[in-house]
DNA sequence: TGCCTCCTATAAGTTTTCATTATGGCCATA
DNA sequence: TATGGCCATAATGAAAACTTATAGGAGGCA
């Protein structure tokens, strides 16, 4: 038997008691309903009690689960004062990252605003580089850490993240057009062959419609409607959305976002903090 | 980032802390030291300090791991207390359990009075069965739920667990002897069969040193030496030991036990309390 | 110094767990 | 009745965690 609560289900717990539904509450998530569904009847089983009501309008606490309810928010309460509670070592030094420009609009720059927040001593750069840079700023000493395609890596990824790169377009942009106008990055851009082949393993033709260097040319082109263009997700923006694959827009491979160390860094403290965040972020 | 602080991994950390050592806290917790490192190091990986100080002679706090200490202690606490503070739905009635002789000898039965403790109302009732009697002790009413060997069950059972099939024999008892002295159950007994084909397959030769129907019968025959039988881990005596497979002992299949419930009992609110009791067990 | 033992970390492979998609049932509202 | 929201279950596939095997480092002792 289970001797312990777990705190990712008394989380789940929670939000369901707080949102009143399986449902928002998986939503609330960033899961399915199947998913918290099942969580909760594993809660359930260990608690050996019924804690939530099903109704077809949603859920309410049994009285059970209203004893449950503040242990399990005393019990999360708790472990947030214990993160912030535990000192941190003093750290100092400086140490710059690169990434690329598809990353720029995440929470990573807040996270490192953050970070340099909470180490005042400490000075972190953030250096956007293409894909094809990465190996010079890491040998050169210019950069210590970077977060690129893995293809571009001299060595496999001490760590990595596969992400999807998915199909751009502006809002009611239609897809079927023939050729397919495209907005693309300028060489040197493995994603461009990607497309590229993708396409035509679909069977489908295709026109450069724009290019340029710069991500935000790119958005400003997709958004225009100038043609579609593929990013990853965490480069869409405002006007520019996801298009789904359908006959027209092939599935494309997924990409594989490695982060590289440079040799002469390793057992830096601040180093391995930084690099401990992005492993975190990701 | 993870938000909660894991309670599994807190566990762990207290007891490394309390036993100085990983290797010690993986015996006592019944894992392998390599699970307990990794364990431990995904935690400081949430916590982003190290916690506890390694060495060669054990572990010890860092500043961070005895900042994180008491928190734990807290929480792991409060996780307890839940657990006996919700309130526990009256049940009464009255439920029967068949198992094999083999179980008799485990905690299930200091569970089943544990229950009977907490909920005065109920009768519980423990029969122990051959496998073959399970499924007309089942359609007769005699029981509502049974635990066996899932070969014998009419129908698929609703859950099982894996379980080793052992060779069991008095200590420094020589187990190359040929012909092999065998102790076994009277028929009708599955597991003979299990045990003579294993034998047959590796060129063995045994005979029937001792034969019975009662489980404490065939504890006592093998610990006066008469011979080896096969046990579940579960049916294990004083002076009745695992008897590593090795030339002269093949290996065993595994067996599956399997919970089977009487249909009528659908729904019966005692009889799930009792069948969620016997999956936490198992 | 050399050997032995006890400790921890890492690697590779396998098993278990978890989450997702797909589907069906239930209740309420129109 | 139809429709939409909500929950449960089943089956598949991906990710996480455990296990065995192995390497490396520090202390005890001849």
């Amino acid at each position: 038997m289970a001797i312990d609560l777990d705190t990712g289900l008394l989380r789940n717990f929670l939000v369901c008691t707080r949102l009143g539904s399986i449902s928002r509450a998986a939503h609330a998530l960033g899961r399915t309903q199947p998913a918290l569904s099942q969580q909760l009847r594993r809660l359930e089983d260990i608690v050996g009690e019924a804690l939530l009501q099903r109704a077809a309008t949603g859920v309410s606490l049994t009285a059970a689960g209203a004893a449950l309810l503040p242990y399990a928010e005393r019990i999360l309460a708790l472990s947030g004062e214990a993160l912030a509670g535990v000192p941190r070592a003093k750290l100092s030094g400086r140490c710059s990252v690169g990434i690329l420009e598809d990353f720029t609009g995440t929470s990573l720059p807040a996270a490192f605003a953050d970070f340099g927040r909470l180490h005042p001593d400490t000075t972190l750069e953030l250096v956007a580089l293409l894909g094809s840079e990465t190996r010079t700023a890491l040998d050169s000493g210019r950069i210590q850490l970077a977060l690129c395609d893995a293809e571009f890596l001299e060595r496999p990824p001490r760590w990595s993240v596969r992400v999807p790169l998915l199909w751009a377009a502006a809002e009611n942009f239609d897809a079927t057009i023939d050729p397919l106008p495209l907005v693309m990055f300028s060489e040197p851009c493995r994603w461009r062959s990607l497309a590229f082949s993708a396409l035509s393993v679909a069977g489908r033709c295709w026109r450069i419609a724009f290019e340029s260097g710069s991500l935000t040319a790119i958005h400003a082109a997709v958004r225009a409607g100038l043609g579609v263009t593929t990013l990853l997700p965490t480069a869409m923006a405002q006007g520019v959305v996801s298009a789904p694959v359908s006959q027209s827009l092939p599935a494309l491979t997924d990409i594989e976002i490695g982060l590289a160390r440079r040799p002469e860094s390793e057992g830096d403290v601040l180093t391995n903090a930084v690099e401990g965040m992005l492993k975190q972020l990701a």
